[in-house]
RNA sequence: GGGCGCGUAGCUCAGGUGGAUAGAGCAUCGGCCUUCUAAGCCGAGGGUCGCAGGUUCGAGUCCUGCCGCGCCUACCA
């Protein structure tokens, strides 16, 4: 609704403009400082004053004389020294939201469609446990996935998984060298209940690493690891195969926790196996991509010049592909499934499904055996446009791979590829002080302390969650003894997971999270318990309705033109309106900013509104009846919206708080 | 050395393409539960937007320089 009217108004001064001084000038529109303003303002008069060389006030005096009527505006005036600030009209503003029009909801967010967009997030080393990390990537991927949707994107969703790296290999090295554990010795510990296998791994990950450090001939275990892996055969491969699959079950659960799900997740044993490299690496040395360097220090390794990716990341050195004694790099196979990603590989994989997730959506995972003739096989890849969500500090490789389209000729395709990135995570120093971490002098000193896999440096994403139900399950309590702990549970975990989500969703991506205990488990304030609260409440006096034996008006028949008139000449009733009927608004900006904190920050501040309505007006006991039916009209608008922007972020609104 | 990012209230952070009086939350202090749930509401204090120049009608926002912090700059991923 507010998007149709701000078009019509942008349409209407663009052709004004045309007509009246020949200018053709893509009119933008803001809001105004305060709302008693009005709704919209004009600044065009200020762009068309240095061109005209008049004053801007007098430009928009005779803009707005020209313009005449516009259909949905009640007023325009000039204000401050240029500004056009414009007044919709509220009754019929209303109406289009009492009555939609099937073109009147969602269009403008509407316009930048895109058929298939692939996003590719999560893309956790199956060797460990999750950490607060790898939540910040799922839950920001997983919310472009869900505003894209959202927006009426078709969007598929991509995990990556590298089973075949040295991070699965070094687990390998400590289960195999180190503890001489057979893989019948795993599988027990696998299968064995009372055992948190990706725990283990966690620190047994850990002190493989240290193990490195203190006898440096052990970094040849790794590279035998790493070859068996390869080659595919022998008790080594084994070990790795049930390491990675057991920590992807894991790590799919946890996630599954925070309500994220994907749709196909690609492994790098079939880019291994289904050769893709081969053949991206053929494409590469045809159209001269990549050549062969034969002097310095890159010698005998196949190369990207600096040149080809220069421009953005400031490096002089050369990038290598393929390592002199032949094996290829992490970036020439991000290469190869970036190329497959576009439908541009000319290879595809093989696909089994894995799993169906409790609401009945399918998780499909690659194979390098053709198989199952009887079902078939959604279409994976050939996307127009890759979302890949990775932290920024690998900025350097993405630009490495997109470098590589660009040198293939696909330049369409590196222009649609988008590095989603984002700040780490990393720990404040009172959090690693409060975990029992010991920090030297200097990291004390520092704003925070970067997480470190390798070290076992940082905080499980289980432990977390967990940590946050049990919090919210005292409140629960507390609140609701008569109920069943079993339900208790689900709402505490609920509020849980609404508190994770909005905290990892708050900070814009460029901003480093500082973990700290005390924020992240916070339920007040500008928190996801906050917006989920001001949703329950409203629903809750809609089902106090129910309780009461009366039923909801039917809106479309009792609000009549008259009665949203006189209700909304109430400069509160409208400001409260207006905010709430944004949200497309809000989606629309944090989808062309790539930025979902500006819709969290929007759940936010319409919960604050809500709040406020519930607090200023007492709806069921209202005595005038047709106020009383507007009354309930917006509770329920705001329930709608409420539970729709929170849908968006992921977060559920819970039965009861 | 080069590249990228950051520096805004005591703390944590927002501040579309320059625009009207720089905003939230937390913390602090003071009010509000017989009324649809106080995980809430109302109010108060708190700012040299790192520093110095520049661009212009106008700069937290753009440009230059400097200071401080972080990340990247692997034949690791």
């Amino acid at each position: 609704m507010f998007h149709l009217l701000e078009q019509r108004i942008q349409d209407a001064f663009h052709g004004r403009i045309l007509a009246q001084f020949g200018i053709d000038l893509e009119v933008s529109t803001e809001q105004p400082r305060q709302s008693s303003l009005g709704e919209l303002a004009v600044p065009a008069a200020f762009q068309l004053a240095r061109q005209l060389k008049q004053p801007p006030k007098k430009i928009a005096a005779e803009l707005i004389e020209g313009i005449g009527s516009i259909e949905g505006v009640a007023a325009m005036e000039v204000a401050g020294n240029g500004y056009i600030n414009v007044r919709f009209a509220r009754a019929g503003y209303a109406e289009g939201l009492v009555r939609p029009t099937p073109r009147g909801e969602g269009s403008a967010t509407g316009r930048g469609i895109v058929d298939r967009i692939i996003v590719e997030h999560t893309n956790i080393n199956p060797n460990k446990a999750a950490h607060i990390g790898h939540l910040r990537n799922a839950v920001l991927g997983d919310t472009l996935v869900r505003m894209l949707r959202a927006a009426g994107n078709r969007v598929e969703v991509q995990n990556y998984i590298d089973n075949t790296g040295v991070q699965v290999a070094d687990v390998v090295v400590g289960f195999h060298f180190i503890e001489h554990k057979t893989p019948a010795d795993v599988k027990r510990l696998i299968a064995d209940p009372t055992v948190r296998f990706d725990y283990l791994c966690w620190d047994l990950y850990a002190r493989t690493s240290a193990f490195y450090k203190d006898s440096p001939e052990a970094v040849g275990w790794r590279a035998e690891t790493l070859h068996a892996v390869e080659s595919g055969g022998g008790t080594l491969a084994e070990l790795a195969h049930l390491v990675a699959d057991a920590i992807v079950a894991l790590h799919l659960k946890t996630m599954l926790r925070l309500g994220v799900e994907y749709d196909v997740l690609p492994r790098e044993s079939e880019i291994l196996h289904l050769k893709f490299w081969a053949a991206a690496f053929e494409l590469l040395k045809e159209r001269k991509a990549i050549y062969l360097e034969t002097e310095g220090k890159n010698s005998g390794c196949w190369v990207m010049p600096p040149e080809a990716f220069a421009g953005d990341s400031g490096t002089e050195d050369s990038k290598v592909i393929v390592r002199s004694n032949g094996t290829v790099t992490y970036v020439g196979k991000d290469i190869a499934y970036q190329l497959w990603k576009f439908g541009l590989l000319g290879k595809d994989f093989y696909y089994r499904p894995m799993m169906r997730y409790p609401d009945g959506h399918e998780l499909w995972v690659t194979t390098d055996e053709p198989q199952i003739a009887n079902r078939e096989v959604p279409a994976f890849g050939r996307g127009t446009r890759v979302f890949n969500v990775i932290d920024v500090r690998q900025s350097y490789l993405q630009d490495v791979v997109v470098a590589g389209l660009k040198a293939l000729g696909a330049a369409e395709q590196a222009a649609q590829s988008v590095h989603f990135a984002y700040e780490m995570v990393a720990l404040s120093p009172r959090c690693c002080i409060e975990l029992g971490i010991e920090l030297s002098d200097e990291d004390r000193q520092r704003p925070y302390v970067e997480v470190s896999g390798r070290k076992g440096l940082g905080v499980k994403a289980d432990d977390l969650i967990d940590r946050l139900i049990d919090k919210a399950l005292e409140e629960v309590a507390a609140r609701h003894a008569e109920k069943s702990a079993e339900e208790q549970r689900k709402i505490a975990s609920e509020i849980a997971i609404g508190a994770l989500r909005y905290f990892l969703l708050k900070y814009t991506r460029n901003s480093v999270i500082a973990f700290d205990f005390q924020e992240a488990l916070s339920f007040e304030g500008e928190t996801g318990p906050y917006v989920q609260y001001a949703a329950v409440r409203a629903r809750n006096i809609l089902k106090k309705l129910e309780e009461r034996g009366e039923t909801l008006p039917d809106f479309t028949a009792d609000l009549t033109r008259e009665t949203l008139e006189s209700a909304l000449a109430s400069e509160d009733f409208w400001q409260m309106l207006l905010a709430a009927s944004k949200v497309d608004v809000a989606l629309g900006r944090a989808v062309v900013s790539g930025e979902p904190a500006h819709l969290a920050r929007y759940a936010f501040q319409l919960a604050q509104t809500f709040n406020n309505f519930y607090h200023q007006y007492h709806i069921l006991t209202e005595e005038n009846r047709e106020r009383r039916v507007y009354l309930l009209w917006m509770t329920d608008f705001f329930r709608a919206q409420l539970i729709r922007t929170l849908g968006i972020l992921g977060i559920q609104t819970p039965a009861y708080m």
